[in-house]
DNA sequence: CCGCGAGTGGACTTGACAGCCCAACCTAAC
DNA sequence: GTTAGGTTGGGCTGTCAAGTCCACTCGCGG
């Protein structure tokens, strides 16, 4: 793993593509090496190559390159929540990349089976957790300041309330194949952020 | 199955319970067949004697096993949402069942693993959802009622909100170890009941 | 042209688990 | 007490997937 050349670089990223696509097609469970290897045209030799602790290292692997992309396809809006039409748009773009990916949150099916517990996954969730709701503390605290949001309330709080809304949300969605409670999650938070200044619409 | 003896049923039932132990202890991936005939004092012939469907059917009565107990838990607080104080209780107790039990989602772990696709677990979790979310927007009309609650909120929205920031909270609780998300997608969604009626403490 | 190490292919081993089977037992009704 | 059927014990087997191993190829520097 040392001395990685292009070639094996590509190889082992079009592992971990493979892998991630097949899970988020049929579930962890029904994820096998074989079933991986079959799809990237490898070999089971390569797979332990670049990944010598097996299963449970590529599964960290897909994990850690699935929530980059949660945070990814959420951008721009995510980084530029600076006015009451940007939050629209991007809770428009959560709801949307949930309500298109059918029903497999790629990380809460990953890390269920993978191993909640293992330090690594665990590590993985909580960086992704603490970026995303930092991004939306960031946020709120820019309406704040701009006076457009109730400045009494704790910026970290409601991104944390707001951030959990959105993951049942994803979840129930996950369950039923509806996206009524994440967009009432979003709806009701984001709307509880100006409930402090009355004015403009609702 | 037809004609279960009463000596009959308690071997069920037992199965079910000791399966649902070794669940939330090791997870459902963790937990095989052995495993609970060891945990139950009983043998491979009983399982499927009284789950001809095998681990699939044995999953899926343990799903609904634990969801009659997660609302059971949240009695009978979750009935009588009929004051303030009830709710903080309520909130309190919620809190305090999932910060008791570890990080695992006994519901939650069934689902992934049991198949979160086939139609009977599907159907345990919606009915969950359903009579879960339905108690709560009982206690919000009630609220509404009173002339303690905002009478502009949807109560059905606002009790999908509420449903969806707790689910999250606790999915958060399980990654992370930490019930700050719980708690603030609790307190906020109720404090945003309260929001239209100004009065009394906050 | 040689050789070394990265990259590859796929057969093989190992182990675990789901599900099947039959023989034995208990219980209750008649 | 006899019988029918629910109940129980646990061995057995087929399957399947993770992980190992060895032989081979390829690319590149010397």
């Amino acid at each position: 793993m040392r001395t990685l050349t292009r070639k094996g670089a590509a190889t082992r990223q079009r592992i971990i593509e493979g892998a991630a696509a097949h899970i988020r097609e049929f579930g962890v469970a029904a994820t096998t090496l074989d079933d991986v290897l079959a799809m990237t045209a490898t070999s089971k030799s390569q797979m332990f190559h670049y990944f010598p602790g097996g299963r449970e290292e590529l599964l960290l692997a897909v994990a850690g390159y699935e929530a980059d992309r949660v945070l990814d396809d959420q951008r721009p809006e995510l980084g530029e929540l600076t006015s009451w039409p940007a939050w629209r748009s991007w809770r428009d773009k959560v709801v949307e990349r949930y309500r298109g990916q059918g029903e497999q949150c790629p990380i809460n099916t990953v890390l269920s089976a993978a191993g909640a517990h293992t330090p690594g996954a665990r590590a993985v969730l909580v960086e992704l957790m603490r970026r995303w709701q930092d991004e939306i503390a960031t946020g709120i605290r820019h309406m704040q300041r701009a006076g457009e949001a109730d400045p009494g309330l704790d910026a970290d709080q409601a991104a944390s309330a707001l951030l959990a809304g959105i993951q049942g949300g994803v979840l129930i969605h996950m369950a039923t194949g509806q996206t009524t409670h994440l967009e009432a999650a979003l709806d009701n938070g984001i709307a509880q952020l100006r409930a402090g200044k009355p004015s403009s619409d609702r």
